[in-house]
DNA sequence: CATGAATGAGATTTCATTCAT
DNA sequence: AATGAATGAAATCTCATTCAT
């Protein structure tokens, strides 16, 4: 019976499980990493994970929601007072990737949540989806963005994003070049905004 | 020691192992999928796994290969004489999603690679981005398309492509519907495009 | 080091672990049982457990022994005053019955005692046996039953009380119905009595 | 998968891990029986265990269910033709005892199947009682025996086979000497005899 | 006295792979 | 080429007990 420590002792020695794990499962993968490997980067007994998850999953899935809401919350954070929706993209597609390349076990976690927790995983994205969805709409009803099926367009930012990020920031552990990360934003600017500026104005920023 | 078989017989048997393995990699994923399944669906026993393959990764990869293979060539047949690289997009996309929904199991095993072998699967998405590249950098070069960084171009698309297969295909069980094609063929054309045609036109196609 | 506990608080705190012991061992049955659950049945934390007890055995041993105490006394004052041995077995046989009902729990806990440490088990048994053996000789001494072994005669009661017991209260959770009670009583009557009443006379009794 | 062995030497291997799961389940006790001592006994390894049966419970089970079966034929063969219901029990108990004698280890396990499986322990009493109860009703149709509850004397005289069993055999290691079988005999005949013999007649057997 | 976190030995079970037939 | 029994390492999980506070 696994359950939350009513102790600060307790407090801690759950964190430093749950560090060890977003290490080794990053590492290792999921299937291949064992509870062992876990306790031992944790330093304490094999057994002491049981006081605290009631199994391999539990700390998985745990690991997911923490980054899904720390990484939803950087980004509003980020793009808070933004009122331009191409703005929007920008700042949020740096959070992104600067939160990728800052927490790579993390990032790479969720990508194999598709096979360890197919729900979790699904949930994980539409919580992503519906967020760029409400955003996306309202663009579109001020006249800011063409009109195109929200859905549809969220799930494209998101494809680019993790396409790029697995790409640059998994393959070459680096934030993706500017040159890309321009590319990439006069391509979406271009696909969504309804006035998008002319060819020789686009490259200011950034 | 595994072998390219010599008799029909022995021709028939790996086949019948590799149907074999797309459906249980595909259902249960690599890491749960057991050779006993495999052989058992196969009708053959245990051990004759270990005459055809030299393990239970070799199998997996040579189902990879074998649908890169046949991805790459269905689309490379189907946008065969087009010269406009904004409806060889439009007909590449549809032959993946085609592709996808034709071939659950396949299309949910090349996902898994990325946690089985690495390699495989970066192998895998270079030579389908070479092949971009190539298309796109032509398209440039013409004056077809805005010019961008193609390799970065090359992953949005494909990102894309993934994203929407897995919202549609794996999720609903469906080929996205007209709607969502439509917007994500009006987002990358507007996105890629030199030339976008001016708003009202763009929906008669499909 | 576990001590009889010298406050009354203490008390309380021995007392509750031993009934929660009673309902988890009984329910659950003493291999499967955890001092968790106990421990939380009663109430205090898992360490507590070890300030009253050694081990898991002793606890177990200890309910075992408190149920031969009260079993014994119970029957004890119930035929006490009686001087027909068929009359004492009618009583007997009843308080056995009634108690087993009441303390399902206990009453399973003896018969697990057999496979948590046979000593205790035998111990139980044989001093049920010894206060049979005395009872059952003085009747066959004075002529009030048939001279048999009267060991082999104890057994032979216990075995029948066990089974019915088993049966109709284990199993049925109910006391025996009347109508058993009397063939019950009839055969060992029968089996016992060294003057048996004529067949008419026998269920004027219940 | 466990199945049924298709070659003779996995009827050989099933045998050996039976046989071994009957000696240490036997001595140890089901909860305190490991796999490991089964199969090292067996003289196989680990994980053959699990080739022939699904668990330890599996094991358990198929044990007790021969021991039905071989019990309950043993006894049928013994009292074939025999028509005296007082003869029948007289040698139905003697295979009893020789029975437990020769496989103690069988014997201890069915005690124990009460606290490993209780449907299983069930079946196995409610099925000898079956059996018992047929037979006692004939006998009292024709008026051989005194009219009781017959499942009431099925269970009397099971639990009376069962305490001596238990005081004799397993505590003794010995078939239970003449005088306690004679004077069983005397007091289950007087028992349940219609029309008992005169007291001097009844011990002249043994 | 009481707490509850920590321990670590041990148990069951799985499964890719080997091998004799 | 095919079989299927056998292997044994490794993984997960449980739980009685200890100990610092």
């Amino acid at each position: 019976m696994p359950s939350q420590p009513s102790t600060p002792r307790g407090q801690q020695t759950r964190q430093k499980l749950l560090d060890a794990a977003e290490v080794v499962f990053g590492e290792t993968g999921y299937e291949r990493a064992g509870i062992v490997e876990i306790t031992q980067r944790a330093g304490v007994a094999q057994g002491t994970f049981y006081t605290y998850f009631p199994d391999k999953k539990a700390i998985f899935i745990e690991l997911v929601k923490e980054l899904s809401h720390r990484l939803r919350r950087e980004i509003a954070i980020a793009v808070e007072g933004l009122t331009d929706r191409i703005e929007m993209e920008r700042v949020g597609f740096r959070v992104f990737f600067t939160f990728a390349h800052q927490h790579r076990n993390l990032y790479k976690i969720v990508r194999q949540a598709e096979f360890v927790d197919e729900d979790l995983f699904r949930w994980y994205y539409r919580l992503l989806a519906e967020g760029y969805v409400r955003g996306l709409s309202q663009a579109m009803d001020v006249g800011q963005l063409r009109r195109l099926d929200p859905e549809c367009l969220a799930y494209c930012l998101m494809g680019i994003a993790d396409f790029l990020g697995m790409r640059w920031v998994l393959w070459n552990d680096e934030r993706p070049p500017e040159a890309v990360v321009e590319s990439m934003l006069a391509f979406i600017r271009h696909g969504m905004d309804s006035h998008p500026p002319t060819q020789g104005q686009e490259t200011q920023g950034g």
